[in-house]
DNA sequence: ATTATATGAAACCAAAAGGTTTCATGTCAA
DNA sequence: TTGACATGAAACCTTTTGGTTTCATATAAT
């Protein structure tokens, strides 16, 4: 499943109300885009970069129909998310948090590195 | 780049792969602002507005210690995001997403509206 | 064949994002 | 007091983003 490029990554994607909306609203059913573009207040031809945005993401998957394309939604890539999401728990369970502050005591200088997950949270593919 | 008047929202703050790297940084212990930049291949001034930019998504706090400003993260937002994640684990579940559509069978104008969560992800405050 | 529909591509634009450099201010150290 | 450090604010620049309008093409319908 390598795609090495500069693919907007789930987390750019996401980032954008509209694009959430889209995947919410093409989770249901897979839909051809002046009926999605309807929903929204905006032209047909913005919604169908939205779109585009999204299936470079791997989050939506087109299909064509006669002379219309339809979109559905792809959810794998949102693991990804869900993964580096995953990392972030620990710092839910307040005891912990309060423990770890206690352990590390007045420290300053904050070059240590303890676990982590990938720096930025893109792993290339696997 | 500036802060807009509208407060980021966490999908939009976790969108840069710097902030996300400054978050994991964050998690571990509570930093100052040069500590921090020496780890970016850019100024000082420019890690100190992304951190901003995370503060005003709620997702780090600041703390002042003499002339210095410590950094800490605040993971209480990503729960936003977890939330609005866990509205899609259903279409991980291969056999329920198979099920659908073949309940769904041939339909093709797209005009319901199934259960969805917000519609862009966007609670007001809860 | 002709016309209408569905869509993507292209060219364009304003605003936002991400970065820089410079400057002002507050705090620590001699 | 004087000077060095830590930081944020301001002004500025370039690229990206999110949108528009127009045009071309493929399919469907009459």
């Amino acid at each position: 499943m390598a795609a090495p490029s500069r693919k907007p990554d789930v987390f750019q994607a996401i980032a954008d109300p509209t694009r959430r909306q889209l995947l919410s609203m093409l989770g249901e059913r897979e839909m051809p885009v002046t009926v999605i573009s309807c929903h929204f207040p905006m032209s047909r031809t913005a919604v169908s970069k939205h779109l585009r945005i999204l299936a470079e993401a791997g989050l939506v998957k087109e299909r064509k129909v006669g002379r219309e394309t339809r979109y559905r939604l792809e959810p794998e890539p949102l693991l990804e998310l869900k993964r580096w999401l995953a990392y972030y728990e620990r710092y839910w369970d307040n005891k912990l948090l309060a423990l770890q502050r206690f352990v590390e005591g007045d420290e300053t200088d904050g070059t240590i590195s303890l676990i982590t997950p990938d720096e930025d949270g893109t792993r290339s593919a696997e």
